[in-house]
RNA sequence: GGAGAGGUACCUAAGUGGCCAAAAGGGGCGGACUGUAGAUCCGCUGGCUGAACGCCUUCGAAGGUUCAAAUCCUUCCCUCUCCA
C-alpha cells in the first residue's frame, strides 16, 4: 500500500511513541524522521550500557524493545558501551557512591551483555561502540575546556546528587564526570536521538548541551519509564533481587511474571510485549468491570513474555505446569534433579540437615533447622518438622523446600 | 589548616558499662489462607553443635582499662556540616 509522506511520518511517530515517558521534543524528532523519509539518510540512535551488571532483565528490555522499533524502521542503532564511563559508575539513582569497576571485569560484562542484548536487537543493523575509543585520550588539558562549559550550580541540579547532599551523603567529585563524559559521546557519535530511562534525564539533556556547543544539531531525548521489579515498587534491579532475567528459564520466568502486584500489569503489557495498545487497554476495563479475572489477565501477561524468550510451545506448556503446581498443588514436572551418591546414605538413608544442605540452597545449617522447624520441607508431599529425622531416599523421591523450590533425587554410584 | 557531628546486622535506625546476638520499621524467608510466587494475618531472620536456653564471632580498624565494653580511654581509617 502507498502511504503519503506525512502518513509514513505519523506512523512512525506513533510507533515510536509508544510507552515513552516523555520526548524532548517532538517536534525535533518530527523533523529528522521527515529528513529520513526525504534524503533516506537514517537517524544514529544512540544508548549507553553501563557494562557494571552482566546480566539483561526485562527492566534493560524497555529500551532496547525501543531501540528494536528504530532498527525496523531503518535507522542505525549504536549500542554503545560505556566501558571508560563504567570505571567510574553512573551515579543516577543512587544513595551512596557507587564501586569503580577494574578495566577487565568491565569487559568481561561487556561481552555478555552485549551478547544477551541481541536476543532483543538486530545483530545486523546494530554498530557496537566502547566509549573509550575517544575518552581514554582526552587530556587534562581537554578535560578543563569540556567541563568550563558547565557550572557546579547546573551540576547540582540534579536531584540525586543534591538529595545525597542534603541528607549529607558524599558525592565524588569525579561523579560529576559521568555526565559529561556520557554528553561526550553523544558528540562523538553525532547522534540524533539517546534512548535512556526517566532517571537519565539530566545526563540525556547534558548532552543536548554539549552537542550545541560543538555546533552540532542537538539529539534528540527520548525517555522510557523505569520498570518497577517483582516488588512493584522499586525499580527492576539485579542488586534488590527484584528481576526477572532474559535468561530466566520458562517457569521461573511465568512464576516471576505470575508475583508481580496487579497494579503494574498493565504497564508491564505495555512496555515488555508487543500487544497492540488498544487490546492492552481493552484488557485493563475489562479487569476493572470485573469481567476478566485478575488472576487470568496475569496468566496472558506471562504467557506472553515467555513466549517472547522461549517461544509459544514453551510458554503454553508452562502455563499448564504452573496451574498443577500451584492452583492444585502438584509436583512440578522438571524439578531439579539432586544427584545424591549411594555412598553417602547409612541404610538408605540420609539426615535432612545433611539433604537440604546438598541442594545448595542454604549455606547454614541453622537456616536449614528453621526452615524445618517452621514446615517448609516436604518429602513426597509429607511435612518434615523434625530436623533429626533420617528420610530413607529411593531413587525418585520427591522433594519440595519452601513454596518455589523443587528436586527430585537421583541416586548415582 | 580550625571547630563540630558521625560510622551499629541485608537496609533505615535505637542503644552511651552488666538485663545486648543487640529495640523498632523495611526487606527476605516460612506458615495459614486463597485469586498466583498477588492481598491479608501469624511466625522466623549471626554462626556452630544430631540442640542445650551450651559455645563461638559481630556494633569502622587496631590496641588498652575493667570481674564485665556497641557503650570508657588511645591511635588510626572513612564521611558530613560550618569556617579558611
Amino acid at each position: 500500500m502507498n502511504m503519503s509522506l506525512e502518513e509514513k511520518i505519523e506512523r512512525d511517530l506513533d510507533l515510536l511513541s509508544r510507552g515513552t515517558e516523555d520526548i524532548i521534543n517532538v517536534d525535533d524528532l518530527r523533523k529528522k524522521i521527515t529528513r529520513y523519509h526525504q534524503t533516506g539518510q537514517p537517524m544514529v540512535v544512540k544508548e549507553g550500557f553501563d557494562p557494571s551488571a552482566p546480566d539483561i532483565h526485562l527492566g534493560h528490555t524497555v529500551t532496547l524493545r525501543k531501540l528494536r522499533q528504530f532498527q525496523d524502521l531503518g535507522h542505525q542503532v549504536v549500542f554503545l558501551i560505556g566501558d571508560f564511563t563504567g570505571r567510574i559508575g553512573d551515579p543516577t539513582g543512587k544513595k551512596n557512591t557507587r564501586k569503580q569497576l577494574n578495566e577487565e571485569e568491565v569487559l568481561k560484562n561487556a561481552q555478555t551483555y552485549s551478547d544477551q542484548a541481541f536476543k532483543i536487537l538486530d545483530r545486523d543493523k546494530t554498530v557496537i561502540k566502547f566509549n573509550s575509543t575517544w575518552l581514554k585520550d582526552i587530556t587534562f588539558a581537554d578535560l578543563v575546556v569540556i567541563t568550563s562549559h558547565f557550572t557546579v550550580a547546573r551540576m547540582m541540579e540534579r536531584e540525586d546528587f543534591a538529595k545525597r547532599l542534603a541528607a549529607g551523603k558524599p558525592v565524588g567529585l569525579h561523579e560529576f564526570l559521568y555526565p559529561i563524559m556520557q554528553a561526550y559521546d553523544s558528540v562523538a557519535l553525532r547522534a540524533d536521538v539517546e534512548l535512556g530511562g526517566t532517571d537519565q534525564r539530566f545526563n540525556l539533556l547534558m548532552g543536548r548541551d554539549m552537542q550545541r556547543e560543538y555546533d552540532q544539531e542537538p539529539q534528540v531525548v527520548m525517555m522510557m519509564p523505569l520498570l518497577e521489579g517483582t516488588d512493584g515498587v522499586e525499580k527492576m534491579s539485579k542488586s534488590l533481587d527484584n528481576y526477572i532475567g532474559v535468561h530466566d528459564l520458562p517457569f521461573e520466568m511465568f512464576g516471576k511474571v505470575m508475583s508481580i502486584p496487579d497494579h503494574i500489569v498493565e504497564k508491564y503489557f505495555i512496555l515488555l510485549t508487543d500487544v497492540p495498545i488498544e487490546d492492552v487497554q481493552s484488557l485493563a476495563r475489562k479487569v476493572r468491570t470485573n469481567e476478566l479475572h485478575p488472576m487470568k489477565w496475569k496468566k496472558q501477561l506471562a504467557r506472553e513474555i515467555v513466549t517472547i524468550y522461549h517461544g509459544p510451545a514453551a510458554a503454553e506448556k508452562t502455563s499448564e505446569e504452573f496451574d498443577k503446581t500451584f492452583s492444585k498443588k502438584e509436583n512440578p514436572e522438571d524439578a531439579l534433579s539432586l544427584a545424591i551418591s549411594r555412598g553417602e546414605l547409612k541404610d538408605g538413608k540420609m539426615w535432612v540437615v545433611q539433604l537440604l544442605l546438598k541442594t545448595g540452597m542454604c549455606t547454614s545449617k541453622s537456616e536449614i533447622r528453621r526452615l524445618i522447624e517452621q514446615g517448609g520441607v516436604y518429602l513426597d508431599g509429607e511435612r518434615i518438622s523434625d530436623f533429626n529425622t533420617d528420610l530413607s531416599l529411593p531413587d525418585g523421591t520427591f522433594l519440595r523446600v519452601g513454596k518455589k523450590s523443587f528436586f527430585r533425587i537421583t541416586l548415582v554410584g
